[in-house]
DNA sequence: TTAAAAGCTGACCATTCGGTCAGATTTTTT
DNA sequence: AAAAAATCTGACCGAATGGTCAGCTTTTAA
């Protein structure tokens, strides 16, 4: 998991930091440490490589991940992203150069959380017991990070185009991967015959709903579901799949 | 089904006219009749309210829809918007006055056409029936108007604000009506005990993830479902809902 | 046939947009 | 302490945005 997420990271960064008009004023050193973000290491090791970038660059990439789960790239202007961020516009500038490449950020720290979880789809493992954890490791996402899923929703919603390359290998393969895991429980009899692929599709829509669509969520129950609406939702969602895997508990 | 939609229609566009800063150039005679958009009683009925008018609405809203399918709302430009319907940018300031109407316009479209198929959750039919059939419904009209989906969810991605008040009443009383029959068949042991409103999420979620997130579909596919694709994910969904129903074919 | 209504649009406008840059300030290195 | 590097930002810019409007043409009603 952490080999992937830091391969991915790459990637992204290198899709990304290549296609600019500009190039950004500053170095820019790409490069996110093994333990990304413990903030005990912070004053041990703040010598080096650009202590207030570092800090700057997560109070940006955190205030960002708001604005555009609200409102899309396109909606969000660099001036609100600014206020968001409690710095001047031309500071954003300055870290990440243009308006794309703060998005694209944005994008691949996200990116890095969305594929991880998987690694409980093991061919070892109990078929209901790697689906159970699977699922509430999406859950857990999607109730945790919901303006991480919302940005991530939106860039798929529209194309993909920032990641769509990243989809295309990575997402690919892990999916293919796991695919012969499922495939192998089915024709061991361990679970009833399912579509490896649609039940990803399945998996991920069920989930992230709770995220993407929670204003028509809110509306149909008339409330927001809180803390104990999510619990009754992950429930519904790991008794729903499980049962329809013909895994009864 | 037909009132519903009539009901809902007059709804959205009460909703819509009011707010706007600058009330719209032209007349802007809000009816659509029974039968929406049948070419026969064309040239027939040709006559009273403005015919032009409402041969270029349905021109411009049905170029509208596939731009904001592809943008949202702040990701598409007037002159784009103009582009796509093949008009200058002034006449659509003419039929709908703002941006926002114009949006709001093709929403109505949307929410109409999203809010059927839901008739076939009878209490007297049998579940897996009713089921099946709403679940047909529903990856039909993802099929055939992909585009009209994304535009909803965008819309409901970003808070829903236009359309919010519709949801916090039609919809919610539609789920609301329908969960009392689903409720009726569980407590007479016809289905497996699915708590009504998740079971709609989740139905909501399998079904338009088809439309919503093809660009990630079709990459982990590694190519477009296509029409054969599509029938088969059809098929998942449907034995996928029914096994976690407890209605085994 | 004529007057009125509806349809249409090029030119224009104020505002906001993403982005640049010179130069000041702070931090780090020597 | 001095030099170098990194950080920071107000002022500015050209382009694009949504929207307006006067005046034209076409359609409809009388």
């Amino acid at each position: 998991m952490a080999v992937l997420s830091k391969r991915l990271g790459k990637a992204t960064d290198l899709e990304l930091g290549s296609s600019h008009p500009s190039s950004p004023p500053a170095p820019l050193l790409k490069e996110r440490g093994a333990s990304s973000r413990d903030a005990s290491a912070e004053a041990s090791r703040a010598v080096k490589p650009g202590r207030i970038r570092q800090e700057q660059e997560h109070t940006i990439l955190q205030a960002a991940e708001q604005v555009f789960a609200r409102a899309g790239f396109a909606g969000s202007s660099m001036s609100e992203l600014a206020q968001a961020a409690g710095l001047p516009k031309s500071t954003l500038h300055y870290y990440f150069g243009t308006k794309e490449a703060l998005y694209r950020a944005v994008l691949a720290n996200i990116l890095a959380l969305w594929l991880e979880g998987a690694e409980a789809i093991q061919p070892e493992a109990a078929p209901a017991d790697a689906l159970r954890q699977y699922i509430r490791h999406k859950m857990q996402l999607t109730a945790e990070r919901p303006d991480a899923s919302r940005v991530f929703a939106n860039e798929m919603l529209h194309g993909a185009v920032h990641i769509g390359d990243i989809l295309r290998t990575d997402l690919r393969a892990l999916v293919k991967r796991k695919s012969r895991v499922i495939e192998g429980w089915i024709s061991a009899g361990q679970m009833a015959s399912v579509d490896p692929m649609h039940l990803f599709f399945s998996l991920w829509a069920m989930t992230q709903t709770y995220a993407d669509f929670e204003s028509q969520i809110t509306a149909v129950a008339g409330a927001p579901l809180g803390a104990r609406g999510m619990r009754r939702a992950q429930e519904h969602v790991e008794s729903f799949v499980l049962r329809a895997c013909g895994l009864v508990s």
